[in-house]
Order: structure tokens, then sequence, then C-alpha cells
DNA sequence: TATAGTGTACTAGCTATATAATACAGCTAT
DNA sequence: ATAGCTGTATTATATAGCTAGTACACTATA
């Protein structure tokens, strides 16, 4: 998992993205350890402070929590995966609609390029 | 037309891609006048500046162009625009394709959400 | 008891962005 | 001609957000 990073948006929130759907994903399940903040920089290559404001962030937003002087843990609460499932989801398909309304297309055309792009993007394209 | 910004992104691009929504949608036509560059930074209670780099970024994809002292116009040719609409939608597919990859969802109950989604969409939700 | 690992806190500096203030050249209608 | 529009260019400044550097407190373990 690399990871590569765009000038665009503060890291920090890249790395928060990256947490956030490896949790909608199931690749991190409920109560597994986080990488430490400083891990997480040397492997990122960024710096450690970056992480932390990501991870306090998170914390804020009850998807992780820490115990003292221990790497923090993704929460185990099921309701908080639930929500966050929800609204990735929800924010997709909303930021979608937003973005194909001025688009003249028909609702048939864009199910078939929707699936195309789906088969595309399983074959690594 | 308020135009209402964020503050994540420069504004300079968010007018640019208020633009370039309008070219897509055919609100904007081929050959018509844009607002001067001071006639818009007062509408939109920005600086001239701001208008005048997104004008000219505008300018350098050729989505306008301008003659000596007159406003700015949107291009008239034709490719530039089917150009556009295409690289417009096919990068909303692609977020959104990208964005629904961690989430374990059927084709279906993603088609439908779509619907709904477009419906509740015109009813102005 | 040290050492090395946690998380946390504070401060300073950098960079991109936006703004502001001018200035200049050219067109057009009054 | 003159006033008021165009677009364009330059420079300086302010500011916010992000990142980097450093230090501290704590815990476990060798």
């Amino acid at each position: 998992m690399a990871l590569i990073f765009n000038k665009r948006d503060p890291i920090y929130m890249q790395v928060m993205h990256h947490f956030r759907r490896l949790i909608v994903s199931g690749e991190l399940k409920p109560g597994e350890e986080m990488p430490s903040r400083r891990q997480l920089a040397n492997q990122m290559k960024i710096n450690p402070n970056t992480v932390q404001r990501a991870y306090s962030e998170m914390e804020e937003q009850r998807l992780i929590y820490t115990e003292a002087n221990t790497p923090s843990k993704v929460t185990e609460d099921p309701d908080i995966v639930k929500q966050l499932k929800k609204e990735w989801l929800d924010q997709a398909l909303t930021h979608f609609v937003s973005a194909i309304d001025p688009v003249d297309i028909s609702l048939d055309e864009l199910m078939t390029m929707i699936e195309e792009k789906l088969a595309n993007r399983k074959k690594g394209n």
C-alpha cells in the first residue's frame, strides 16, 4: 500500500480518507490496531505530526480510540462503522448525481457507462 | 446564480468549475459573451485578479477566447466543447466508480440508489 | 533502571492563495 | 476629444493552513 499523495488536498486529509476507505471496505476490522504515528510517518515519508492530526480527527469522529501509550485501534462500535459506510455511499452518490446533472444523457446510457467502467475497473484499467 | 464558495478549493478554480459546468450544460453557448472580469468580480464579491486567473486558465484550455479589449467569449470550436463534455462525464464516472469500489454492494442495488437520488434531485432535495 | 517505544503539546516557518493598488493600451459611444 | 468601458501586467502585502521540529509524559520490557 504505497498511497500516492496529490498536492491539492492536505496530507492529513488524504491519510484520513485512506483509513476511512479501509474501514469501509472491511480491510481494517473493529478493534484492529492502527500503525503507530511514527511508524506510519516513516512508511509514508511524512511528518509524525501530520499523522497525529489525521488520527486525532479520526478519534474525534469516534472512528478510532486510544488507550494510554498504546497504538490507537479501530472502533468496536458497529453503529459507527455502519454509519460510516452509509455516509460514504451516500456521499459518493450525491457527488455523482450532482456532477452528472448538467450532462444531457439518458438514464439507460448512464447505466451502461457505469457498467462498463465497473467492468474495466476490475480488469485493472 | 449566487455561487457559494467553499473554503477548501481556491476561488479561481471554483470559478473555472462554474463556467465549465455552464458550458457542459449548454447554458453558455458557443460564441456567447462571458461577463467582463470586473463585472464578475463585483457580482461574486471577489477580486478582479482572481477572475483574471480563472479566465486566463480557461483561455489556455481554449474554452474561451479573447479579442482585443472586448469581453472573452465561449469557444466556437465544437470539438473543444465536445471534448469538454466527454471529459466531464468520464471524470464523473471515474470518480464515482473509484469511490464506490470499497463498498460491498451489488450492481442492482447501486442502480436503484442512483435512480432514487436522481429522482430526489429533481424534486429539489 | 535504562532504553525504546507509545501518544501528546507547543511553536515556528513555509507556501499557496487571495487581495489590493496601480498602471497601461485599446476600443466605443457620448 | 473625453469618459468609461474592455483586457493585461506587475508588485506588494496579508493571511490561513499545513507541515516540521522539538520537547514532554508515560509505559513496558529487557
